[in-house]
DNA sequence: TTTTAATGTAATGGC
DNA sequence: GCCATTACATTAAT
């Protein structure tokens, strides 16, 4: 399945070579042995010290030189790996939040029609308590034509519960109802 | 300022072997005039047909290798910044809609309090329904000990109020109300 | 098969 | 030592 190119094809210089012999030839490609163990050690210590370096240019049969490029390139790939990694992070954050967002939204939706259904219902309360006081103020009443559409009480409407905190700021409540 | 380097070719003889015939060495930088006019001419077009290439590898002084390289990585360049930009404006996204959402949050509050009010201001309507039921039925009522904690219908809290489809699903609107 | 775009990797030089 | 830059190699796609 994958391409199996050796990596003895590439690399000119003997793996155990410590400089390139060939002058005018600029070696590439290090062998796969020599990278599995560069990145194991990567990936115990991102940093190097000269010590490491040292050794492991033995361990490798490479120039020290060489092994100190290899860790600031790796450590460069790092560097925009992790950018993408945050990118995705972040995307996927966004996202989680759109749906919580969107939910939220629709609950906002069913709390507002809840709140307009509730203030319906107090309609028929507050007429009667309405009715009650006209009742003993003047001792006549007559209600049959009042709907809730026409009540003393303001029809509560989209505007009114657009502004929560104002949904209920131009009515006040009977005291028996308090 | 920036050092003048001259413009002719280095490269050894590479593995695939690309035209490559000036001995001169190792030069590395190119100058700034040669990097503004190829910066310019990308982003006239990130694209480079073979014509173009020639007549900018001619007008620079370069090998048309050398061309093709700087557009290849200016490209992988472009990309990255690319992905660092999405990152900014995905990220101003975001806390745009974590604002919106926190907001939405309280509205959302303030909407669950309001329809906690509301119910309690029907729990006396409820009341006097369910004592007129009662009294019917078994001609006996002591009232006076009920509180709005302790009435028929269940006190309404937080939890009710967390899933609004639920908020009233277990109480059943007097008929009077409804 | 040839060419090239895209990606990965090695190396250089400046700061 | 870190960074951007240059160069080369390799693979995928055409």
């Amino acid at each position: 399945m994958d391409p199996n190119y050796d990596q003895e094809s590439r690399s000119r210089s003997a793996p155990t070579g410590e400089i390139d012999n060939q002058p005018a030839e600029k070696k590439r490609r290090l062998t796969v042995e020599q990278v599995n163990m560069l990145e194991k050690s990567f990936e115990e210590e991102n940093k190097l010290e000269p010590e490491r370096k040292t050794e492991l240019a033995k361990m490798l049969g490479l120039p020290q030189r060489q092994v100190a490029v290899w860790f600031q390139n790796r450590k460069a790939r790092c560097k925009i790996m992790k950018i993408e990694r945050d990118y995705d992070v972040l995307k996927a954050c966004y996202d989680s939040l759109l749906a919580k967002h969107e939910s939220v939204i629709s609950e906002n939706e069913k709390l507002k029609s809840k709140v307009f259904t509730l203030t319906e219902m107090l309609l028929p309360a507050a007429h009667q308590t309405q009715r009650n006081l006209q009742g003993k103020l003047n001792s006549k009443g007559d209600d049959e034509t009042m709907s809730s559409s026409t009540a003393l009480v303001p029809l509560a409407n989209d505007h009114y519960f657009t502004n929560v905190d104002e949904t209920f700021g131009w009515w006040v409540w009977p005291s028996n109802l308090m």
